[in-house]
DNA sequence: ACCTGAACACCGTTCAAGT
DNA sequence: ACCTGAACACCGTTCAAGT
């Protein structure tokens, strides 16, 4: 794991060349096709290079490391989410909107969310959104400690649930999930009669959307809790 | 991310020959040293191999793969927890402690909870912790739909803090954090004025046990208000 | 300034061969 | 059954050299 701030845009000329075919956000474009089409780990800067028709060593021209490229493409998610206006009435369900859009923004592109975990996005897009959100929930007239710790832990359960069912949306790991109920179902009742009694959905896996919904009434009205009684 | 169903246990001696340093347990002392000195990128087949005066090939006759490996990881941390007894007047603390422990016992392995993640461990001690943890619920008179989503969700919680912690924990990532904090306190006030308004502690980075304290209150208080009025 | 080939120091895993 | 050396197909990054 490894960090980096932002870069101050470059000034760069408008338009490359026809001919050339490499600036920074070329090199997220392939990268992020490249993750898209075989997850996180065919990500590599050989495969960005080769999908440029290049060598790897042409990318550190525009792009420190790799490290930089996945806050890069993690900067790219991040930006382009629809910003609600802050309304006092409906901050829960606004709130949520937000969460559930960085959650599906990043599962659109398979395990993503993995190279977002111990990172603290800083780009113009990140900022507002978290601004945003802040925004909300201060129209909620919730506590500014609230507010603080709030608008880390919403982004964590996005992030962290993204990565997890990123994990088991491939066909490997629907398969690993369906031996993982079979496993379970097998399991001496004397020795584990709780997990047991509560059944199939207590071991992660399928259900996820109904899960997911789940942990965010219980984060935002556990946040809500903190606000005014109503 | 592979998945690692847990092998039957061995039959296997009681005690290896003083001669032979090949066996499963050994390589998971071998690789835990190794991840609690160098974080889990100095982890590498070839790392625990040189530390038991090998090549990483013999490994194999062990282990299945890297994959394993993480899994029997997780699990040696899983295990060895206190599990408290349920008890229906105190269940919410008790399911703190549950969370607490998990979470400090990933973090006493540097950033071994990045190999959480994805995984679900099936381990004797990962399910008896899991059992328990439903068991604390029940006592609490939670619906068995609360219960199920609950022991996904607490863990989650564990884990994705303990990654994040992880992340900002080494000299590098204060560092990081540290600029993080002079970078967003220069930031325009005009453009963000939300995140400006509730400062620094909006954006990660110290204060960590506060910060889970808070989170994990708002989950357990959370998943209260599903149970009985008290 | 940007790009390149070649090289360096690593990976995980396999496989034929040894004991 | 367990262990080994050597090899295969990969990594990220650097660096001198080209344009």
């Amino acid at each position: 794991m490894a960090f980096v701030l932002p870069q101050p845009p470059r000034k760069g000329r408008a338009r490359p060349e026809p001919g050339t075919r490499l600036s920074r956000e070329s090199i997220v474009d392939a990268a992020l096709a490249i993750v898209d089409a075989g997850g996180l780990d065919a990500l590599s800067m050989r495969s960005v290079a080769q999908a440029l028709r290049t060598g790897p060593a042409s990318l550190y021209a525009h792009v420190a490391d790799k490290d930089e490229l996945l806050a890069l493409l993690i900067e790219r998610v991040a930006g382009g989410h629809d910003l609600p206006d802050p309304d006092p009435e409906h901050w829960q369900e606004q709130l949520k909107g937000m969460v559930r859009s960085l959650h599906h923004g990043l599962l659109a592109h398979r395990d993503l969310a993995r190279a977002a975990l111990g990172t603290i996005p800083l780009g113009e897009g990140a900022l507002r959104f978290r601004d945003r959100m802040i925004a909300v929930m201060r129209a909620g007239r919730l506590p500014d400690r609230v507010v603080a710790y709030g608008c880390d832990l919403l982004p964590l359960y996005a992030v962290a649930t993204a990565c997890e069912q990123a994990a088991h949306a491939d066909e490997e790991g629907a398969r690993f999930v369906e031996a993982v109920r079979a496993y379970v179902a097998a399991l001496p009742g004397d020795r584990f009669p709780h997990l047991l009694a509560v059944g199939a959905p207590a071991l992660g896996g399928a259900e996820d959307g109904e899960r997911f919904e789940f942990g965010l009434d219980v984060l935002v009205s556990g946040l809500a809790a903190y606000g005014p009684r109503t």
